[in-house]
RNA sequence: GGCGGGGUAGCUCAGCAGGUCAGAGCAGUGGAAUCAUAAUCCACGUGUCGGGGGUUCGAAUCCCUCCCCCGCUACCA
């Protein structure tokens, strides 16, 4: 096969946080054991990541703690970069977007389609504050809730009633920075026309996926965001934190996160190229038509690289200048959860990457992981399938293999490589095993099948197993040397082959298993064959992967459980006579009720509840007429918040039950009953 | 409610351009062997492929419908 010119890069974790397990198996495993494996493929490959460091959470991040932005993302930038070397990510360059050179790039990106034309500008009103000189963004300002009052109400949506306003809507409001309170001032923003772009999007990922078989998820999320239709996207925010907009009128604004940071792999790119030396090497990459572009996300991430960042490079590519590539296969994952749950730090269930690896070492993890990742739907980690992976593959196949080859040759061969004699079949056939393995791992990891690859690679060390054993070499050490000699040559290159085979899964321990075979690794199309020669001295044999006690697992499984946040209370949870007084049911008669436009579920209804008459928006429309409910006497809950529905306020709610096909049926009172009744 | 993803052996997962597709690994049972980290090797699975209906000569694989789980989201009451 011809050498190919690969440009990899992974999603650019964002630096608000410690990245976790699930990360690992969404995109940056997946792309390590890619990237490890082509460079031992003799590709011209260059791998590129970095922290994603601006955007409002970080702002938010700051302010929580009282620090500066800059603190957050170098924090979690070094925290993250320590916790990719310590798993073994080779990336060529681990950059990050709060850089010059990447605050160039998404600027040089801004002003490209700003000359063109290619933008859209917007006008809006939103809160300014005077002392502080800045819009605010929605986040930065409080207020009272015109709906239900309550006094530390967002901008334009209520955490207490869960209404939805606008900004113009909230009453009193007031600047989280200053105090102060705001003015609405006319601001503009500029838009990135997306859906100008839809038809030739279509077609791309239509003849990407003729030409190299785009996974069946990322093809899905596309059809998804294709099927709504693409809008116009602000491409612009009012925030002090990000890369400034490089107009002068655009005084105090940023570019939006998400526009500039997948521009973060170019930009990153351009770093690695500088700092070997020759600052146009990027282009190479990046500007050439033979470059072959794969990057790595997770399932949150697909919209990102398959429609908007090949959107902005074509956008740029009509232009002038010179052009970029667009990805070419987008091998992204889904998610993997935490022992049967989603990954959350909030509930503080998980385990970060950086906690993780002062418990075990790296090499267990990513076997684990890569045998199990989310290629084609979610997976799970258990620490039970952890202490099994490690234990019965890595020590028990793998390792045990290893090491009963080895210390035999160092028993009855003096730790030299034993030569051949005349072969038998059983030997012929083990030769010929052998060989197939490289070709037989690189179809799958070309395809991105990299679970299946890496399980492949493993079936090697079960046939090394079964071969030493059907071949008795304690048995023909006393009545034959020259076919023992036969078959521990023939084992030795077997694990010449794995360790090349597994050193892009397992490349710590890989290195230890060329070290004790005292060899170096080869070029991967070569692994299969006879790596050894006869007479060579062998290093020294270690134990490479020791077993994971049960005491030592089942210590992290109390761990987790100790630590872990309580869901919500049980829905069987029983409740005081109390508690349930505090809800006020009462009869209410229908005096009017009428549908509302542009729904397909609420009814607005004017209902008596002894003299006071009150407005209810009912999602009943499905089952109820208007007319059906005309002075019927039903049960409400006469004290719950009122909330906003459809731009209507509701100021109660009435009691109805599903039945059997799913339509609802509301509960009435007998008509002796007094409208106002309480109901107990 | 909408959108998306799933429901396949005890467990974790493959298979899904319809015809050796009823699978792999682990666990389990029985046996062999003893070079090796008590590590290996061999043999053994009657699973309604979530339920029902349909298309077809033939469906886990296509269509319809229902049930359940997960994620995102909404005019949840």
């Amino acid at each position: 096969m011809s050498r190919e010119k690969v440009l990899v890069t992974a999603a650019l974790p964002y630096a608000n946080g410690p990245i976790h397990l699930g990360h690992l198996s969404g995109a940056y495993l997946p792309a390590d054991i890619y990237v490890r494996y082509k460079r031992l493929n003799g590709d011209d490959i260059v791998f590129i990541g970095g922290s994603d460091e601006h955007g409002v959470p970080i702002t938010i991040s700051a302010d929580k703690e009282g620090v500066k932005p800059k603190e957050i993302i170098d924090r979690y930038h070094n925290l993250n970069k320590e916790a990719f070397e310590k798993f073994g990510m080779s990336f060529d360059n681990y950059s990050r977007t709060s850089l010059p050179i990447h605050h160039a790039t998404g600027q040089e990106f801004f002003l490209e389609f700003y000359k063109r034309n290619v933008l859209v500008e917007k006008k809006s009103l939103q809160f300014y504050d005077e002392k502080a000189k800045m819009f605010l963004p929605d986040r930065y300002v409080e207020g009272t809730c015109p709906n239900c009052g309550y006094e530390e109400a967002r901008s334009d949506e209520c955490e207490n009633c869960g209404a939805l306003y606008q900004p113009t809507e909230l009453k009193n409001p007031k600047s989280k920075i200053t105090g102060e309170n705001p003015v609405l001032k006319e601001t503009s923003h500029w838009y990135f026309p997306l859906g100008r772009y839809q038809k030739r999007l279509e077609e791309y990922i239509n003849e990407m996926n003729r030409q190299y078989g785009w996974k069946e998820n990322v093809l899905n999320y596309c059809r998804g965001w294709f099927k709504d239709g693409l809008g116009d996207r602000a491409i612009t925010r009012d925030l002090d934190w990000g890369i400034k907009v490089p107009l002068d009128s655009n005084e105090g604004k940023v570019l939006y996160v998400w526009f500039e940071a997948v521009l973060g792999y170019i930009s990153s790119t351009k770093e690695w190229a500088i700092n070997k030396g020759d600052e146009n090497l990027w282009r190479k990459y990046w500007q050439d038509t033979n470059t072959k572009y794969v990057p790595f996300i997770g399932k949150d991430n697909i919209v990102f690289h398959s429609i908007i960042f090949p959107a902005f490079l074509m956008a740029w590519n009509d232009g002038e200048r010179e052009k970029y590539v667009l990805p070419q296969n987008i091998p992204a994952n889904e998610f993997l959860n935490f022992e049967g749950k989603k990954f959350s730090k909030s509930r503080n269930w998980g385990i970060d990457v950086i906690d993780f690896l002062k418990l075990f070492p790296a090499d267990p993890l990513r076997y684990t992981l890569a045998a199990n990742l989310p290629e084609t739907r979610d997976t799970d980690f258990y620490w039970k399938e952890f202490q099994l992976r490690n234990n019965s593959e890595l020590a028990d196949i793998l390792g045990n293999f290893i090491n009963r080859t080895l210390t035999f040759v160092n028993k009855h061969f003096s730790g030299e490589v034993p030569s051949k004699g005349k072969l038998d079949d059983i030997d012929t056939e083990m030769i010929n095993l052998i060989a197939e393995y490289p070709a037989k791992v690189s179809k799958l990891f070309e395809s991105y099948k990299i679970r299946d690859g890496v399980l492949e690679a493993m079936n090697l060390a079960r046939a090394g197993n079964k071969y030493f054993n059907d071949s008795e070499p304690w048995k023909s050490v006393k009545q034959d040397k020259e076919k023992c000699a036969s078959t521990l040559n023939i084992c030795l290159q077997a694990i010449y082959t794995l360790a090349e085979l597994l050193s892009p899964v397992i490349p710590f321990s890989s290195d230890k298993i060329f070290s004790m075979l005292n060899a170096e690794i080869t070029e991967w199309h070569k692994c299969g064959g006879e790596n050894l020669v006869p007479g060579h001295k062998l290093g020294k044999v270690e134990i490479i992967f020791p077993k994971i006690e049960d005491e030592v697992i089942e210590k992290q499984m109390q761990q987790l459980n100790k630590t872990a946040i309580k869901e919500e209370p049980k829905q069987d949870e029983q409740i005081t006579f109390d508690d349930f007084m505090k809800v006020q049911l009462k009869v209410a008669e229908v005096l009017s009720a009428e549908k509302l436009e542009k729904s397909e579920k609420l009814l607005k209804l004017k209902v008596r509840i002894g003299n006071e008459e009150r407005q209810i928006i009912a999602g009943i429309a499905k089952s109820y007429k208007p007319e059906d409910l005309l002075n019927k006497k039903v049960v409400v809950v006469a004290n719950l918040k009122p909330a906003k529905l459809m731009g209507m306020e509701s100021q109660g709610m009435i009691l109805a039950a599903e039945d059997e096909k799913g339509g609802l049926k509301i509960l009435s009172a007998d008509d002796l009953v007094k409208s106002g009744a309480r109901v107990k």
